[in-house]
DNA sequence: CTTGACCATGAAGCCACTTCAGGCTGTTCG
DNA sequence: CGAACAGCCTGAAGTGGCTTCATGGTCAAG
């Protein structure tokens, strides 16, 4: 199958297969002879697993690394463990992080509930003063 | 004040600082003889304010936005609002797909216990399965 | 034999910085 | 006066994970 079928049977753009490629994540592929990428049923999963393992926020570095898991003929998968613990840990964070973010915004929002002259906003007041600038002193 | 003090009393790297004035967030500053920056209040008001937004997750597009809106000496604060309620709903998108993300990985992280051999271990397992790869295929 | 779909490459762009290489400025100490 | 050292300067390149662009080759249908 060449590129475009692989793109189409996965959902991922061509560009990124062949950026892939240059990352050494999909094994190289064989080519015809007018030089067309030549892809196997072997790269389809593998392409697969890698978007899985994006769509689990693994950086590609990361992805490697599982790959490189997955492929050990022998070996512990503590590696694997750890990785998915930094990663919850991670994700976790983040979400705390998003969930006062909410919280900020909301509070900064209700500053303002209709539409008035920018001198007298409520949002943009606040703005400065969280920046510690007092209009008087401009 | 020079850029190092600059970078001292706000927290920002000196770097960074030359990247906003780049950018056409900082005021071009004045020069000393040198040729050194030279930095006023009002730098650090800016810098502050930019800083802050960021702290919002505003993007420095946004916060072009927001500076303009903030000097504009007229007009309806309708964009800041418009600009706030699409963060929002950003932010809340993005917290429940990490909320999603947080099941999918403790689901993941549930099926090794133990540190294993990876041939056996449940979570290379999964991530196969989960892309489409029958063991007895390969 | 031309159209049009498909594919190739290398370079550049995106965001928000960070890092690096190589060189000037300015103060202080001997 | 000279050397050491902190501080500043510029322009270019690197980061991640792609996407977009410019330019040109390959191949089947009509
Ligand atoms: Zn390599
Ligand atoms: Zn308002
Ligand atoms: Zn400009
Ligand atoms: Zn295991």
């Amino acid at each position: 199958m060449q590129i475009g079928e692989l793109a189409r049977s996965t959902g991922v753009k061509i560009e990124t297969i062949r950026y892939y490629e240059r990352e050494h994540l999909l094994p190289v592929p064989q080519r015809t002879d007018g030089n067309y990428r030549l892809y196997t049923p072997r790269h389809v999963e593998q392409l697969r697993f890698i978007r899985y393992c994006r769509s689990l926020d693994m950086s590609l570095e990361e992805v490697r690394l599982l790959i490189e898991a997955r492929d050990a003929l022998a070996g512990s998968c503590r590696t694997v463990n750890a990785l998915l613990d930094e990663k919850m840990a991670e994700v976790d964070a983040r979400v705390d992080e998003l969930r006062q973010l909410q919280d900020q915004l909301r509070q900064l929002r209700g500053l303002c509930q209709q539409p008035d002259e920018v001198k007298t906003c409520g949002i943009l007041m606040e703005l400065n003063r969280s920046a510690g600038i007092d209009k008087a002193q401009i």
